[in-house]
DNA sequence: CGGGGACTGTGACGGTCGTTACAGACCGCC
DNA sequence: GGCGGTCTGTAACGACCGTCACAGTCCCCG
């Protein structure tokens, strides 16, 4: 279980906002990147813009204190949205990956109180907020798809706060599993791999849990062959059985 | 400190959603209802509309369930916006109050997953989410206030996330009463008088905490005089130093 | 091939929380 | 005025968590 890429963690500040694009463009950008299962099409569109950001793990999309009102449409990678506390523990609000948008919290508020973290290398596209706002008032699908999309962001932050209001490790855990099963999983004979790693840290700031507390509950996982790992450290899940546990 | 109002738990589902007014009522009804500090002209948009539902405290305005698409314009009152855990807690996600809307989630998903219960007599008007959508797509000032009030709402659902990544009772109890104290709070003095009542049931509801903890900790502000009841069992609270709390 | 760094596993200790169980206070209604 | 219901205050107990401390493991890089 050790971490498979390099660190270069305060690397690769983002540059200023792109701005040359065709406005047709940004909007098949919009459009797109707010499906939740668009890759391909994405990938297209990102390509006509010609400026995907190259973020290598551990690089910081943006950062507290960010007066850049720029939303980030992710071609490809995973970024944790996030902050750490005054007392030095990092939170992670929520993930975003492939086709999602990040940092639209800059339109109710700058300078930045969260920050974007790249988990793994990531492919993303810049743009100004005034550029996203014009396609929205002129692009109808595009408007329900985001509406849409920032609505699912919304039910995932209170899903955090069900998450949080239990103060069962085991539950929370189990949660956190199933998300992350859903959102990065592949099927791998009966259980399910998480096609991503992920440190037992970095879980326990999704589960605001210590990170010893982690690691005892995944082996008890273990144990009961609910959970194991591949050989590249990820995580191999059984999701059913995992689904079933909190009713025991 | 006891409850002022009467009690009528199980009443006033809200009828099928409106349907006649002018779009034009509907633009303003939007792009007013979602500025924070809206009230004078809110109550005249709402007026015109001629629609306003009243839900005595305790009544929802939608349930669990719920498959209508509907939003709701609080005209004036207090919503609790939230959920009964499986095993029987229930949790507060939000507070929205004057001006500010509720029941978006059902944009990302019917039935609802979530309810919203009046915590004070409340009116509202209901508009389909068809409709809000037509007024979006076509009155750029109402997408653009909707759009900051929706991450306004994002971010506060973030702020919860904080709040209940902290172990400590007392800090998460402060962290609530500065927020009521910031939303519902009237100068009285030197401090500030909380101007609706919430039983220590809803708080600790608010903070993932038992109730009796809650009782303790509102003690223990007591005695060092940054918390006071007033006659209606209301709370007062000294702002300043409850912020300066968490340094000590 | 060896050393360093990052990640994981484990134990012990003290503190705090939830739970359960009551008692007291206050209100509204009959 | 009494009764029932709701809300608040308190205590005791057991369980669980965070912290600290450290050992073990694995990889990468030199």
């Amino acid at each position: 279980m050790i971490a498979e890429g390099h660190r270069t963690p305060f690397a690769n500040r983002l540059p200023a906002a792109l701005s040359n694009e065709a406005s047709a463009s940004v909007a098949a950008l919009v459009a797109g990147a707010l499906a939740a299962n668009f890759r391909g099409k994405l990938c297209d569109t990102v390509l006509r813009d010609g400026a995907p950001l190259h973020f290598p793990k551990g690089a910081r999309l943006y950062d507290v204190g960010d007066e850049r009102r720029t939303f980030f449409f992710i071609r490809h990678g995973i970024v944790k949205v996030g902050r750490i506390t005054p007392e030095g523990h990092e939170i992670i609000y929520d993930l975003r990956k492939d086709g999602a948008v990040v940092g639209e919290l800059c339109v109710h508020e700058t300078p930045r109180r969260e920050r974007a973290v790249a988990l793994a290398a990531t492919q993303a596209v810049a743009v100004p907020y005034d550029r996203v706002f014009e396609v929205l008032q002129r692009n109808g699908p595009a408007l329900q798809q985001f509406l849409e999309s920032i609505c699912q962001v919304l039910a995932d932050a209170y899903g955090q706060v069900d998450l949080l209001s239990t103060r069962d490790t085991l539950a929370r855990l189990s949660r956190v599993l199933l998300r992350l099963a859903a959102e990065f999983g592949r099927p791998a004979g009966d259980l399910i791999e998480i096609d991503a790693y992920f440190t037992q840290e970095e879980i326990a700031q999704m589960t605001a849990v210590s990170r010893e507390k982690i690691s005892r509950a995944l082996n008890r996982l273990r144990e009961r062959g609910i959970v194991r790992y591949s050989r590249g450290g990820h995580l191999l899940i059984d999701s059913r059985a995992l689904a079933a546990l909190p009713c025991e």
